[in-house]
DNA sequence: GTTAGAGGAATAGAAATACTGAGTCTCTTG
DNA sequence: CAAGAGACTCAGTATTTCTATTCCTCTAAC
């Protein structure tokens, strides 16, 4: 059997586009550029002979033919993304290793990450550092800093500290590599993050 | 939702090397070199952890996992040229331009390939032609020829022409793409030519 | 109106990825 | 033992993809 498909990448890029109606924030979710969306959309919607957006000046629009492909696309990804956590749980699964600044621990529960079970699945080790390189060279997948930054291609999330006042503004830097952006780890972190921060005594 | 998936490229080589244990035959219908196919697979196997294949002297066998797991993206592929399909039909549905010599036209019916319904939804047209060169520039989707080649990057399929006699054995050739060596449109002429090869009066 | 900002399109060049082709190895077959 | 089949490796090449920049259109604010 030979399936004859357009470029599965193209498809990332559309089902990205799609959901957002923007290829800018398909493109940051991606962790490229909006050219590099456009182009690969451009390039599916060449192969496929059939216009997937509408471009207007206030942004973009599905035609028909987007919008009924759209949800099946969507689809495809999870079932992949099931079938292949099944066989290789570590590709979404594996525990982070988070790099942690003592300014921000300070403003953490005295025994972060360990103050409650829920970080538990997520967290290997907690290293103290601020350097950001770490995070570029995969040692740590995470960084969390009091401030700081530009972070250049990194991902930058960030979380309101209660320890800031009006003299000493103050917000909690969650650093990570675009594609982690979004994972359930960076999210279960974040989460945590948003609720804790500040409760340290 | 950012899916942290595997090279979807990779996925096309696994799956078709999966079906037919031998990257080999996987190459030949993915049309390209035997090295490509098992250089996409140990990038897949790098990039899940996981060995998908157990490579025995006498050939290949999958591993737990990997039986695991090509039922699912057997069924993915499938989903999407479905989904595909339903927007462009015209991905897998398009008719065939047919290049036909003249000595396969005398042993094929008079009218062919009219000579039945069947043929109609997957031939636009026939012309009379031997040049091989058509079917790589794309005027022609395939091209029906009694005998020669070589071929060279092209695939051919041959039918056994009841015309074939001790002194003058005679083959119908059915050469195309390699991506088209599979799909619909050819399977039904091959089909075609293999009952009514010879049927000419 | 004019101006600033946001988002998409187009392009050339750079970077990353995939493919080929030749040579090697192992096992099977005659 | 020789020949053949199939997979692996590696270097070089070809192709694809991405970036970075510039341009364009429309909207909104003044």
């Amino acid at each position: 059997m030979t399936y004859r498909l357009p470029a599965l990448n193209t498809l990332r890029a559309f089902e990205s586009a799609a959901r957002h109606l923007s290829f800018k924030t398909a493109a940051s979710e991606l962790g490229v550029t909006a050219g590099a969306v456009s182009q690969q959309v451009k390039k599916l919607e060449a192969s496929l002979g059939v216009a997937l957006f509408r471009r207007l000046p206030q942004g973009l629009l599905l035609t028909a033919e987007g919008e009924a492909y759209l949800p099946r696309i969507t689809r495809v990804f999870e079932d992949l993304t099931d079938a292949t956590e099944a066989i290789a749980p570590d590709i979404n699964g594996k525990k982070f290793n988070v790099g942690l600044c003592s300014k921000a621990q300070a403003v953490l529960p005295s025994n972060w990450p360990n103050h409650c079970d829920r970080l538990r699945p997520y967290v290997r080790n907690v290293i103290q550092t601020t350097d950001v390189e770490l995070v570029r060279t995969d040692e740590i997948d995470c960084l969390i800093r009091l401030g700081g930054g530009p972070y250049g291609d990194l991902a930058l999330m960030t979380v309101p500290s209660p320890a800031s006042t009006a003299e000493h503004p103050a917000t909690l830097h969650f650093v990570c590599k675009p594609g982690l952006a979004d994972c359930r780890q960076s999210k279960a972190i974040l989460e945590d993050l948003e609720e804790h921060a500040g409760a340290n005594p």
